[in-house]
DNA sequence: CCTACCGATCGGTAGG
DNA sequence: CCTACCGATCGGTAGG
């Protein structure tokens, strides 16, 4: 019960932190996740924690790369076998919005909290921030003007302003939760998202995930 | 120099302390607010900080109300004078971006900031924010359900989801500043309100405030 | 408005 | 992985 154990023991048990760091995180933002606090919710010492990333910072850095795996396997995963360009840009909003309304972290989605927490700090973890949204602004903007080169969508939308509107209105839907308690959200963005890009409204069940 | 002075010297001091931790709430959040670094950044000892407000939570709360007021004065002052309904509407959209562009303290809109970072908590600052932010939501609900009224907007529009929809992309511009250094997002965000709203883009200089 | 102080918690380390 | 500890900072109070 006590004691050094396992590389496959301890492996398990960074798991353990690092998923429990995401939900605190998500509700409090990444400042709340204090040692002290993850030791005690885990029924751990303090240096039992922190000894698997060294520092706080690297434990945060290790939380954000578990939240972006999680955010790739719920929103990337489900589509990415879509056919490229409009098919699949449309089935990731779908999987974007459910997974804003079905979040898996009890504050909902990690990356949007952390992103308007975060922003205008100094630091690593803000590099890490803007390097994780930045790839997934790019996958975006590919599917774009993949749509566009294939005359799916108009020629005079501008790929990067419509990124920021889908990003703008993902986001959106967790303090409309929470905050207000529109259980819509999900649905409003949806529909915006089909506007901007000028496409039809969505089907009511074009999401079952 | 020391000791006891006037009230309206208190009320001064008050005032200053107010728009410190707007700032610092601006960049980390009503959670960096502590009061020893207020006192610090303000060169007073924190009892003399905490005695304007009695608690942390009445200080937050007090710094919530005047950024509130702030916003008040930098998006609805300018345009309150227009017409009710699409006119007031439009001005609204181009003030409220504008503001967001161009922020009064150093870290974005307090606002925006507060409301991502504290949807998920209990308690009274929670309330508060949700308080503000539907005070603001009803004044604008109001504007889009004039404006289908007057039929200067589709009868078929959903005034709650163009609520939601146009609070999320002024939003998303202090992020994507601040971690994309995306300097036009305000334009974006006022392009995709008037796409959503059915009406034409704005002109370039609609705003010059 | 100040000094001086309280118990609690913070991130982190030593040593095992 | 633990106990035991460090200096710093937290919110807040007593007394002036």
């Amino acid at each position: 019960m006590t004691g050094r154990r396992s590389a496959a023991d301890a492996l398990e048990t960074r798991a353990a932190i690092l998923r429990r760091a995401a939900d605190v995180a998500s509700v409090e933002g990444l400042d709340g996740v204090t040692i002290g606090r993850l030791a005690a919710d885990l029924q751990m010492s303090k240096s039992g924690v922190i000894g698997h990333f060294g520092t706080k910072e690297q434990l945060q850095l290790a939380a954000l790369d578990y939240a972006a795996e999680r955010f790739r396997v719920r929103v990337w995963e489900p589509v990415h076998h879509l056919r490229p360009g409009l098919e699949r840009l449309l089935g990731v909003c779908a999987s974007w919005t459910a997974h804003a309304a079905a979040p898996e972290f009890v504050g909902g989605c990690f990356i949007a909290a952390t992103s308007y927490e975060w922003d205008g700090r100094p630091g690593s973890v803000h590099d890490a921030l803007a390097a994780v949204t930045d790839r997934w602004r790019r996958t975006l903007a590919g599917e774009i003007k993949r749509a566009i080169a294939a005359g799916d969508l108009a020629a005079d939308l501008n790929p990067d302003a419509l990124v920021f509107s889908l990003e703008s209105l993902a986001a959106g839907i967790n303090p409309a939760r929470q905050l207000h308690g529109d259980t819509e959200a999900d649905t409003w963005a949806l529909r915006a998202m089909h506007t901007l890009l000028g496409v039809p409204a969505p089907t009511v069940a074009a999401t079952a995930s």
